[in-house]
DNA sequence: TCCATAATGTGAGCATTGATCATGTTTTGA
DNA sequence: TCAAAACATGATCAATGCTCACATTATGGA
């Protein structure tokens, strides 16, 4: 976790505005990108037409953002701080069986609608591939959660070893939205099924066998 | 696949060299970027950088690849042409469950190996996420595969539906790959850990659940 | 052996990008 | 009221992807 914020901080926004102006402006930079980056990927989107779509001078752009994963930093921080209070309020209570299946189910359909029926987190996600800082704090990001479910774990199995709780809800996590993401690029009809395949066939029986084993 | 190759044609090497000094030069590029993209990203290496470090001048790089993609590109085709052979030598004859299990324990274990004692694999797996047309070359790579682990389950239930199948090889594949590369960037024994977990909790459980359901 | 032709090789140069700086303008608060 | 803090910007620099006009080398038929 230290490490992680310390490693983030060199990927924050540059300086906090102060009035209400900058504020604005501040406010327009992060949807001018966001549209941008959704729009065209973040690779094809340079700082000069942030600023340009923004109505700003690219040295005003640098006044609050060091370089462009800053901009795209602070954008999944937003996008990510909703998810994980989604998740948290689906795991918060849990320690039964039973109810954490539910709430494994709850979050795989709520991801879904989100990431078809919204192209931003997507594009988020894959910009945040291009840059190794970005990836850590992706990586912060799907830890956070992991933490949750393997609380969750904790209460309902507290015979087993908190390490084993621990990777599992990682890969856990990490397999969850990884196999979304693949659903969510299938065309049509088959993103549907993906998702089915993906919640009866490796995530129920997955769940089945930790518990059981 | 037709479109996939049709798309790909724009990534591929400009011109093939016929004489024996280009043929060296053409292979001397490929060795230098590879190292270089090993050691540093792909991101963090000019093509100025690749020809220096191959003896030659950035026209003479031009000459053979249009731009830095069609490099990774020609890198990613050679490792992912080894990996799918050994794929199709682990599943070819493959018709019953147990084989069927055997095959992919064999599967995750060589390619967790691979992962692990050569950093190429999946530092060309990250330069791959650079760009959207790498991306789709690595899908079609993956489809490929999962066409592979598809035809066996098609010979050992022949019963199911074809799309099923398919569908469900894609996400095993897929699966397989993104929880390798999770557990390959774990710390020292967690990444053993992780391999087992996702052998145990998360593949083994899921074929189970296939072939009962 | 010669030499036209195709293949190979290159430094200079163009357009664009990320990022900074010196300088000018607006807002704040005592 | 006015100095200090905050805000804003065009000009500019270094680096990058990529191309072009031109030079050199290898090939194969006369």
């Amino acid at each position: 976790m230290l490490e992680d914020s310390a490693s983030l901080a060199d990927i924050q926004p540059r300086k906090a505005p102060v009035q209400a102006r900058s504020r604005e402006r501040f406010e327009r930079i992060l949807a001018s990108a966001r549209t941008l980056i959704v729009e065209r990927g973040s690779d094809l989107v340079s700082m000069r037409e942030i600023a340009a779509s923004a109505g700003i001078s690219i040295a005003s752009l640098y006044q609050y953002f060091p370089d462009k994963p800053a901009i795209i930093a602070t954008l999944c921080e937003r996008c990510n701080a909703e998810t994980l209070d989604y998740t948290r309020s689906l795991f918060e209570g849990v320690d039964t069986i039973a109810g954490f299946k539910a709430a494994v189910g709850a979050l795989t359909e709520g991801h879904y609608q989100r990431l078809i029926e919204d192209p931003t987190t997507l594009a988020l996600w894959r910009a945040s591939q291009t840059d190794p800082r970005l990836q850590a704090s992706d990586d912060a990001d799907e830890a956070a959660h992991a933490a949750l479910v393997s609380q969750a774990l904790q209460r309902i199995a507290p015979d087993k070893a908190e390490a084993d709780s621990r990777l599992y809800a990682q890969i856990l996590v990490h397999t969850l939205a990884s196999c979304l993401r693949l659903a969510s690029r299938q065309s049509g009809e088959d993103a549907r099924t993906g998702v089915q395949i993906c919640r009866a066939l490796i995530l129920e029986p997955s769940l089945e066998a930790f518990f059981t084993k």
